[in-house]
DNA sequence: GATGAATGAGCCTTCATTCAT
DNA sequence: CATGAATGAAGGCTCATTCAT
């Protein structure tokens, strides 16, 4: 309680400072990967601290509880993602479906294929028992990707590419099948032995949504 | 609270009552609440037997652990919702889009809008810390999910009103905004105080899925 | 307790008796497999019921309790076996060293390959539990055998055919072989596919033990 | 009673001493302890741990199960008497006779006169019940021992001094006394309030079993 | 008498958390 | 700052025993 530090109280600090001062972010690093592959309650903090190449003591020092490194996790994971995307929209200069096309491939190259995919999983699997927590994700992350594809949609309806709908459903539309896939592709890897044929879905998904909200 | 124990002798009120066929349903009945509101690790079997009126050796003279509660629970809970779809589609007269719009909806209806939609929530949380309920569950529930609605899509390339799409491709992508929907419904409920508007979202994603891959 | 009814507190009763009166022997006989089977503690009274082919509850309509189960196995099954090796040294009209041999080759076959054999082995790895039938057990038993072989033993010394050993002392080493034997037979069966000669064992043993006790 | 438990804040008496090297070995005999006076399924791991002055986690710090505790227990006690036979046996120069006699006194005085004479007789009562343990009994126990008598009759025989019986089956004869003496005298303690003459049962069982087997 | 559904106490094992070193 | 030995609360599962039927 004392003297635990929330690293995400923090400036955001370079990489080269200090090794004292790199070791919450070393945490944080290795309880993504833990929690990734095992979700919240299967995760032992030794795990955690060994692959932190510390001790379990050591995380206590850095974290009040397993719960404190948990939230710590997501916040300081998930937050730069969103923030690319949004840079990617405003300075993008093509047709609506082109970005449309671009956002989706891009939100699987960094967040489908990475550790930051675990974050949304974590984020759904456990937002029962972390509602302030949630409630974090959901501004900052959901509300704001929602934001961001809404707006390309409604350029599309007003340069005429795409049919009138809702913008806001037609986003989350969007994006939906992303999210599915990057949640039941870490649950389902160990059934799908073939593995699951990204670039297929990617395409078709595309394929679908641009058909099918196009206008005529 | 009103009834609380005192050591009268007036009421010998049998300590229970025998009730051999109709526990294992109430006991199903339970688990699938406190599964759906804790997650399969955290739900502790004395929470499942207080809630069904039981005491824990109760739940072990039905069931052997509780991995083979929770796969009761999915057998009596979603299986037949799978099974009813693939009735559906088997005695199904009308056009492939019909049917695609029918069994969309029904999901929704059946899983979406009840306490059942928590089995999937829970399986993509914990699929990693327990492979053996998820190959059951892959197998039991997702595959033969995937291939109804692959039948169906693929009924509809045959007859000419779909286009020639990859069709398992194709039969996931139907179903996935409804997946998301299932598990972000749950998991941010409490962020969204408008409530979600299924309605509008089922509608558009029927009316752009059916739009992606209608023929011309 | 009110109830229960201990067979060792009945009169011997023929086999041919009506059912009911049967019933409290074949559960005695059913225990005495399961416990030696599987000793005390691991014994299920489910498993001994159902062996007797009754169920749990009946077996307490006889007995009070588990342990009231053992000691009426112990009781009823150990002490016909020590008359009969008396009523042999009586009637024996032979030499001494053909008496201990014969008596020697009796308790392997009555005991040793019977399922009479586990008591002894019970005896010994529940004694500690069981103070009371211990010294039953001890005094019925443990006591009566070698007062028998004493006998022999002594009959031998005076009839020269045997050196004056101390005569308690050599009738238990006339029999600890055997003692043992039983005990790690049926303790170490799993260990040695190829089994156990015994005839071997019991050969060689009357052999070395008749030398050794032979005058000169 | 004395230092009965008072919410004083005086002594701040810390919860625990940290003791790595010491624990182990502490664990270890206080199991040899309790597994002797209950077996080992009715041992709880809770007594264990409270005669070693610790908690139930603790002795998982170091063992891993209640069966790696009893390992560890056949290891640290019986195991060395084996390794201790072996050695003298090796190292002996004497007369195959003499050799035999200081093994069996050895025996005796290692095991049978301390409380490692328990195990011996845990591992004959429970044997069925834990057939892992049982194995790993049977070879680094029972076995060795075999071995180490076997080889030294075999010397015998080939010195001139035995006749040629068969050698394993005269080796288990050599030890089966003691080893039921070893059972005997626990199991029946209370029954012989004079004690058991442990001198003249090994000096008369010596005497035959030389005797028996010796050449001419 | 018999049955077997239901009970509830108990034990092994795990692991987040603490704190002496 | 770090460590890791020690704690202790919990939870899954078993089974002797009870008792409504």
């Amino acid at each position: 309680m004392s003297h635990a530090v929330t690293p995400s109280k923090r400036q955001p600090k370079p990489r080269w400072k200090r090794r004292k001062d790199a070791r919450p972010g070393e945490i944080v690093a290795a309880a993504l990967e833990v929690f990734g592959e095992r979700g919240f309650a299967a995760t032992k903090l030794a795990d955690v601290a060994r692959r932190a190449g510390v001790t379990k003591g050591t995380v206590y020092l850095y974290f009040d509880s397993k719960e404190a490194l948990f939230k710590a996790v997501v916040r300081e994971t998930i937050v730069p993602v969103i923030a690319q995307g949004e840079a990617l929209a405003q300075s993008f200069t093509g047709s609506a479906r082109e970005l449309v096309e671009q956002l989706v491939r891009e939100y699987w190259r960094l967040v489908g294929e990475t550790a930051v995919a675990d974050i949304p999983k974590l984020m759904m699997a456990e937002a029962a028992t972390f509602p302030e927590l949630t409630r974090f994700y959901y501004e900052e992350v959901v509300t704001r990707g929602h934001r961001l594809m809404a707006g390309v949609i409604e350029r599309g309806i007003k340069s005429g590419e795409f049919r009138p709908v809702d913008v806001k459903v037609a986003a989350k539309l969007a994006m939906s099948p992303l999210m599915h896939a990057v949640v039941a592709k870490r649950a389902f890897a160990s059934c799908m032995p073939e593995g699951f044929d990204v670039k297929k879905y990617l395409d078709t998904h595309i394929d679908l949504y641009l058909h099918g909200i196009a206008k005529q």
